[in-house]
DNA sequence: AAAGTGATCATG
DNA sequence: ATGATCACTTTG
């Protein structure tokens, strides 16, 4: 099929960044299916990566970006917005992939609330089973690299790595 | 430019 | 226990 599995997501996470690109973010709730081609990344790295949430090492919230690749993590920032992430890399390795646009919702929270997703699907695993999976594009769309959004806390070398994958229109 | 909102992390 | 911070959006 064209449903992405685990050994998609157990990559590098700059790896599953780019080639998320132009594949669908799928979400079905009762009967209906709604896809969206997913225009924007972010790739977030493991401990040395001062812009991720793996910096301060494994934590009650960071854990699940070292464990099993192809599971969500979705986490709840400034106390409204949901933010939609894929973890990444082989399990010990942290990593995770925010999903910042799709061609329809431009932003990581409107994309949220749009499709209905909040801190339930944290952990669960990336899959039509659980009614919110990805499917393979038909083509791979050229794109730029790009300094992350709001991680202006960082040093300047992860403020400007170029970590943020945009699909060119 | 600034508010609005609550989980998270460090510190005590 | 408390306090500062935050991978955002909307409004002015």
């Amino acid at each position: 099929m064209n449903v992405l599995d685990e050994s998609f997501f157990a990559r590098s996470t700059q790896e599953v960044a780019q080639d998320l690109l132009g594949s669908f973010l799928c979400r079905k709730i009762g009967n209906t299916v709604l896809k969206s081609v997913i225009t924007e990344t972010e790739a977030y790295l493991d401990e040395k990566d001062e812009a991720s949430h793996a910096r301060f090492g494994k934590t009650n919230r960071s854990k699940i970006m070292f464990e099993s690749p192809g599971v969500w993590y979705v986490y709840l920032i400034y106390g409204m917005h949901n933010m939609l992430n894929v973890v990444t890399e082989q399990t010990g390795k942290a990593g995770a992939v925010l999903i910042r646009e799709t061609i329809d919702f431009k932003g990581p929270a409107k994309l949220t609330s749009a499709f209905d997703i909040d801190r339930k699907f944290n952990g669960v695993a990336i899959s039509p089973k659980h009614n919110l999976w990805i499917e393979k594009g038909s083509e791979k769309p050229a794109f730029e690299s790009l300094p992350r959004i709001g991680i202006d806390y960082a040093s300047e070398k992860w403020r400007k790595a170029p970590l943020r994958f945009k699909a060119k229109i």
